[in-house]
RNA sequence: GGCUCUUUGGUCAAGCGGCUAAGACGCCGCCCUCUCACGGCGGAAACACGAGUUCGAUUCUCGUAAGAGUCACCA
């Protein structure tokens, strides 16, 4: 049995976006599952569509999603040069001995014929499909013209009766008759490869086992097979997978102006829980447990769980996954990440910065109640600086509270904490709970009554994270007690 | 248009001839509770359609419909 070996082959377009990233997670996993070798390859044979910086978002990309090749750019193995246009004369090579075999054959048409071949088929309401002017040239002719300089391409001979059969992990066996094939280019004018030559000429001289891509290149398969056939190399295993969709009838692109992987970053997702969340796009593992490490996924991800049809893209559930993977942290990662956001809101808001202790306690506070860490600010902004607000959130009905009662609840809150030193000398939420219980009680009001209004007071908000007396706590007993006052004036 | 593929709740999906058709997100309700959230419990919600095959079809076959892909010197 040969090492199984696989591939991701982008072409650098300065964007990563979600649904590659995938492929490059299902080829890593497909190679590391069976104890195999991923490699990163370039596919960089279009000349026009180079992108200054693209390799870096790639290796980027793959860097900070922990999905590490064997071999590539940068970490050479025994095939490279793992970069596409520094390989050309292999292709070269190898077309030549396809036109040898019989397989494939030069062709002189212009690009002039081409345009006027398409624009009649494309009258006639039919696909395009070369008419093989040249298939059959003349090999003096052929000479002729390769000595007088004209330039060429290198077509592959496609046989013009029966069917050719391919299997597919995924979908199973498909058969095309093929004479629907058209003869396509498999070197350029420019001596550069096609993707579908350079493809089958790299997966072959590389070893890959396994090649996993898009079901866009579903049809284009059985040339493919063609091209191995003529060669006399193995058929790789193909796994095609179906794309990731923005909606019913839009794959998720840059076009459409949909989120990349650094995007989702930047907005506050995590690349694990990105990474999990998309795998199980198109993939179902055998049980019911949906959370993943990169690592856990290495030891159980297998090609039967990959499903045929495409699957939309639904931020609600990557949302929620965030979330759990944010609750599931353990405390100092967390605040290696937020401790810095939870700074800046203060700073921003032209407020003191609160002690080490005090900014950690607001960033643990807010750890069970956010899905991405983009949503700290707007939780914490009323620490920083009480906004105004309206004293219709006293009223509370199932709270029994209202303005009236609020107000009195205040100033009886107030009054307490004034006359009692050790409340202020050990301002904590455990300690302020017991004795604003004790308050209530001698009030004969609710602890609701006391608590709500006090919440409100210090907050201005209807819903805040933590209660009354946490809140408490994290401003401390001056300010506190300046905005018991304030809501007290307010209520006036 | 030709060829190819796809089709289970709003979404992701399990199912691989016999099930009250899993689970998750979202949604709704209840409980917990110093607000919100977390957590717990419960609920509504699906096999595109039509023929076959079969004792029996979500599952197999063939149509139909709807969607998608592809038909470049782009990948």
């Amino acid at each position: 049995m040969k090492k199984t070996r696989t591939r991701f082959a982008p072409s650098p377009t300065g964007y990563m976006h979600i649904g590659n990233l995938r492929t490059a997670l299902y080829e890593y996993l497909i190679a590391k599952s069976q104890g195999g070798d991923f490699l990163l390859r370039i596919e960089d044979t279009d000349q026009e569509r180079y992108v200054e910086g693209a390799l870096d978002v790639v290796f980027n990309t793959l860097k900070a999603t922990g999905i590490d090749y064997d071999e590539g750019p940068g970490k050479e193995g025994d095939c490279g040069p793992y970069i596409q246009s520094q390989r050309r004369d292999i292709y070269k090579k190898y077309a030549e001995i396809l036109v040898e075999k019989g397989a494939a054959y030069y062709c002189f048409c212009t690009k002039e014929r081409l345009e006027s071949l398409k624009t009649s088929d494309e009258a006639l309401g039919t696909g395009f499909n070369y008419d093989r002017h040249c298939r059959d040239l003349d090999p003096e002719v052929v000479a002729m013209n390769l000595a007088a300089g004209i330039p060429y391409v290198i077509r592959q001979k496609m046989p013009l009766t029966g069917t050719t059969t391919f299997t597919d992990a995924v979908y199973g066996d498909i058969t095309v008759e093929n004479k629907t094939l058209d003869d396509q280019v498999l070197l350029k004018s420019d001596g550069l490869p096609t993707y579908n030559f350079a493809n089958v000429v790299d997966d072959h001289l590389m070893g890959i086992t396994h090649v996993v891509r898009g079901n866009e290149y579903l049809s284009s398969t059985p040339k493919y097979n063609l091209l191995y056939e003529a060669f006399g190399w193995d058929i790789p295993v193909y796994v095609h997978c179906a794309p990731i969709m923005k909606d019913e009838h839009h794959k998720l692109s840059k076009r459409n102006g949909d989120a990349s992987f650094f995007d989702l970053v930047a907005k506050g997702y995590l690349p694990e829980a990105i990474l999990n969340y998309i795998c199980l796009l198109g993939w179902s593992p055998s049980g019911n447990e949906e959370f993943y490490t990169l690592g856990e996924l290495e030891k159980v991800f297998s090609i039967s769980g990959i499903s045929k049809s495409p699957a939309i893209f639904d931020i609600e559930k990557l949302t929620w996954m965030n979330g759990e993977y944010i609750k599931r942290m353990d405390d100092d990662r967390f605040l290696g990440l937020t401790l810095g956001t939870v700074e800046d809101v203060f700073k921003n808001a032209g407020a003191a910065v609160p002690a080490p202790e005090v900014l950690k306690k607001i960033a643990l506070l807010v750890k069970t109640r956010i899905s991405t860490l983009a949503e700290i600010p707007e939780k914490i902004g009323f620490l920083a600086a009480l906004q105004d607000y309206d004293t219709e959130l006293y009223c509370h009905k199932k709270m029994k509270t209202d303005r009236e009662i609020s107000l009195k609840a205040l100033g009886i809150i107030e009054k307490a904490f004034g006359d009692s030193p050790e409340v202020k000398e050990n301002f904590v939420s455990d300690k302020i709970y017991e004795f604003l219980l004790g308050v209530a009680a001698e009030n004969e009001l609710k602890n609701s009554q006391l608590l709500w209004p006090l919440r409100t007071a210090v907050s201005g908000l209807p819903a805040t994270p933590g209660g009354a007396t946490e809140l408490a706590e994290i401003l401390g007993y001056d300010e506190t007690m300046r905005r018991i006052a304030d809501g007290i004036a307010r209520l006036s």
